[in-house]
DNA sequence: TTAGCTGCAAAAGGTTTGCAAATTA
DNA sequence: TAATTTGCAAACCTTTTGCAGCTAA
């Protein structure tokens, strides 16, 4: 299970179509296709609003259907998709890693007062890309792009704990 | 010891000047000057070369010094001082937190390959540290601003593990 | 059948905490 | 003296690992 493939876009497939190409990456790569499996990428499809979630979070959300799945499984599933390159974990300063899938549209903004966190499109970044480039020979790799600091409403003094 | 203190600048004063603000300050918002933070401070000013440190690198340093020294005071140590503005800490990725001195003139570029570290001049992202003023509200704190990606190297085939 | 997964339990980091003794101002 | 720090040891949290049994292909 080694040849890193790309997943197929969000914006042009259903979750259930996505789920079902993944199934088949992992299948050629060797890999099987299990209930634990499966229901990770499902609750990474359908994690909704944040959609970045923590280890933890993914394992209580798989476990809403299958009870019984220990955490280490979760961590190796979680594995296993981010070597086909349909899952990525970045880490948003203090805590656990949070787990998503490899969507190349956006970055996040997270303030180190209240974690929250702004999407932000990659092509804000472009400039500051192409600029490190140039200069350095150096990729901003999307997946572990997270900028911290401090969020609006965090700045305006007397308004965050 | 509550009020946030800017650290004297490295480029106008000595280290020895440097550490003895720092001492005032500790004592101005009610703290001590004890051997372990004098002897902290004096490591992450001499840190050199690399001047991130892990805990665990300032503490082996701290205890050439002084062989009795607990990690869990280089801990609160550096907490101290991060308290102070003297000291920040960054995640570079996985592994343990990195601790500096709070110096704003430069950020980091993180490679994810082979975690070589490249220092660049703030004025590299003074662009896009407006567009997201501008656009979100959100300010980009110095202190806790690394970005991960490929190094020059590591891009060229062949070249990294 | 046979790789590849899983659950369990234990271990491995890194960091924090409680507490009594030592130290600073 | 009174308040702050320290060393020690234990706890904590996230993540990884070993292994025997289970399961998908």
């Amino acid at each position: 299970m080694t040849t890193p493939v790309r997943a197929a876009s969000p914006e042009t497939s259903t979750p259930e179509v996505i789920a079902e190409d993944v199934i088949a990456m992992l299948r050629a790569n060797g890999g099987r296709a299990t209930a634990t499996r499966r229901a990770t990428i499902e609750v990474l499809l359908t994690g909704g609003q944040h959609h970045h979630l923590t280890a933890d979070e993914v394992a209580a959300q798989v476990r809403q259907r299958l009870p019984d799945v220990a955490e280490s499984s979760i961590y190796r599933s979680l594995a296993a998709l981010e070597e086909l390159g349909v899952v990525n974990h970045v880490h948003l300063g203090h805590g656990p890693s949070t787990f998503h899938l490899n969507d190349h549209t956006h970055r996040h903004l997270v303030c180190h007062r209240c974690h929250s966190t702004i999407e932000v499109a990659s092509s804000e970044f472009v400039d500051l890309a192409r600029r490190l480039d140039e200069n350095f020979g150096f990729a901003i790799t999307e997946e572990h792009f997270a900028i911290l600091g401090e969020c609006k409403t965090c700045r305006t003094p007397g308004n965050c704990r």
